[in-house]
DNA sequence: CGAGGACTGGACCAAACAGTCCAGATGACC
DNA sequence: GGTCATCTGGACTGTTTGGTCCAGTCCTCG
């Protein structure tokens, strides 16, 4: 993580590396500040100042605002993919599937639950904002269920989980736990919440595990 | 139900039917607006011309934006308290708590997942930016959760349950299925992740019944 | 029925805000 | 190394916003 270009700017005119890096540092200060206020309550004089660039070239790299909000749901969008991504690509096991809970758990209690999933709280302020922000934020969440939902058809394919399982809707419950366990670790300010909301996701999957399986890798 | 006067004035002065009138109007109207636009993105002269009100009288009944805020808070959780005291306070039985499921679906799906929770929704928007309303709201879902682990612990008293079963964290669970269903009913225009999130929690709650016990009620 | 506080209408204000503009610096390509 | 588009600094603008003020009306209670 960190420093790869994961947004490609939108526009095809030319455009120079000293171009490509501002814009990387607009979205990364919008990211950061828009996170712990909120996308309606941070300012464009915010950014411009968090990110220490001008007017000028907030304008020159994003139409407006909305624009610029709209660049911020691709950018979290794909930092979380990837970060899940390498989470739960080699998922085939439900011991896989705790160590994917630990990390969130642990992730989230470094902040005491607070700020929440960057992409559940820009859904909840956006979706009845702008259509097109909550159209591609509810495209990452499906793709965000399909990296679960493929490694629950790992586990199915091979003999872990049994054949009534239903993946799509497993992956949806799980997801659902998470971003509702989310919510309430953030309004508690305690991350027990999505633990037990994570827990209960966990022993619904559990259960339709086959019997005696154990697990297999490591 | 409509007309009951939720939330009490705060200031011990004298008051008027006609000020109590007022702040109702204003309230129900701020309520409506937020609802939709959210928090941040409603300004008062949107609640004044809604509320039919003026400036004046805004400012007479709460001292500023954040006041109105708070007391939209309280007002919004009583009001989903009350309405959830009617659905919750009788539940003895599984299937009670497939009825209240039920009914919230349904209302969740007249318009098509939109909105999401009046609750949950303030809960993202104001816990990183207002701590007194996050903590309100932190004790409103505290009182929700709460109306939900009675029942639990009716069923259980009753035999329905078995003793095995932590009414607290099943009802914690509930609440985030409820919650992140919400959001993704929300995000995707659609209600049906909020079903699949609400069964799950149901399904594992299920797996906490006494074996062979029938349900009772009628 | 009079006095004083509750309540209201709406003009007004200062600050914050999104967005504009242009002159100049930088960089890419021939 | 010349040319032209990209990029940048920052002053500026028009509007929106939260909030103030005051004159006047309504209501309550002695």
């Amino acid at each position: 993580m960190g420093d790869e270009q994961v947004v490609a700017p939108t526009k095809q005119r030319r455009i120079s590396q000293r171009g490509i890096a501002t814009r990387e540092r607009i979205l990364e200060a919008a990211n950061r500040l828009m996170l712990v206020r909120g996308v309606n309550a941070t300012t464009l004089d915010d950014v411009r100042e968090a990110s220490q660039t001008s007017k000028s070239q907030l304008y020159h790299h994003f139409a407006d605002k909305q624009e610029l909000v709209r660049a911020l749901v691709k950018y979290r969008g794909a930092l979380v993919l990837q970060r899940e991504r390498g989470g739960l690509e080699r998922l085939r096991s439900f011991s896989g599937l705790v160590r994917w809970r630990n990390a969130l758990v642990q992730a989230n209690s470094l902040n005491n639950g607070k700020y929440g999933c960057g992409l559940g709280s820009m859904a909840v302020e956006l979706s009845d904002q702008d259509e097109q922000a909550r159209s591609v934020l509810s495209e990452t969440f499906a793709s965000w269920e399909k990296l679960i939902s493929d490694g629950l058809h790992r586990m199915r394919d091979s003999g872990a989980l049994r054949q009534d399982a239903d993946p799509e809707k497993l992956a949806t419950g799980l997801m659902a736990a998470l971003q509702g366990g989310y919510l309430l670790a953030n309004a508690a300010h305690d991350v027990a919440p999505m633990e037990v909301a994570l827990d209960m996701a966990l022993e619904h999957i559990k259960s339709f595990l086959v019997e005696g399986e154990q697990p297999r890798d490591r």
